[in-house]
DNA sequence: CTGCATCCTTAGCGATACTG
DNA sequence: CAGTATCGCTAAGGATGCAG
């Protein structure tokens, strides 16, 4: 049985959409659902392990249903739910953001934290 | 020069906010300009390191402006940039959502307090 | 009052191997 | 294809003390 007692509301977002992925993960499944593998794929940087791990969070929360299709090979697709949707427009609203960012000084944004791995991806 | 790519756009956005504290100070700091240690008083898990360093961080990034009364003893108080105010539609948001999705939960809503200090440690 | 320095703990995260 | 299990590291976070 769960016993937070949140300080402010804005933490019972957090600790759903809180952490490093779950963002870039709802982002991507709020344009289109998408298969494990897919979002594997698109998220170069996450493991499997923290992938499968942030959609049973996110599943348990009930931000994101899973579907799972009876073949062979298997087959799972995530997508929002209802409550999934409610996010929607905060989501869009930090995309949105941070693509202000960018293009208002594309170089800023990576002057602090220098020790931070560059990415190199050509997908973006 | 080492140039940071990333993925998606929206990662801007969780470079800039992300991590387990600032959403909750700019959160305060978005309804109005606070102390040092006011921002201690109503955030009462946070270290002062902690606080200091995110404080830091979020000057660097643009997002808070620090202003230093030179008096005896000490006085900085700190506030939003005209930058920092871009997220105030976010903050917003996420605020709002917080607040939903905790009436939508009878148990965490009885439990949450506003603005009061500590936790309720008869609950944990 | 406002903070930095130091040391220490923790848990988030990653690498790899394995399974239905 | 879609995961789980195990191990281990590192960076985030915390406790405490000192300083302007």
């Amino acid at each position: 049985m769960k016993t937070t007692k949140y300080n402010i509301p804005v933490e019972a977002t957090l600790e759903v959409i809180g952490g490093k992925w779950k963002v870039v993960i709802l982002c991507h499944l709020k344009e289109q659902t998408l298969r494990f593998s897919e979002l594997q794929r698109i998220i170069p940087n996450i493991t499997k392990k923290m992938l499968s791990q942030q959609l049973r969070e996110l599943e348990h929360d009930g931000i994101i249903k899973r579907t799972l299709y009876d073949e062979i090979p298997p087959k799972v697709e995530y997508s929002l739910t209802d409550e999934g949707e409610t996010l929607r427009e905060v989501l869009d609203l930090m995309c949105s953001w941070g693509n202000a960012r960018i293009e208002k000084d594309p170089n800023a944004v990576n002057l602090y934290k220098e020790h931070e791995r560059g990415w190199d991806k050509t997908l973006l």
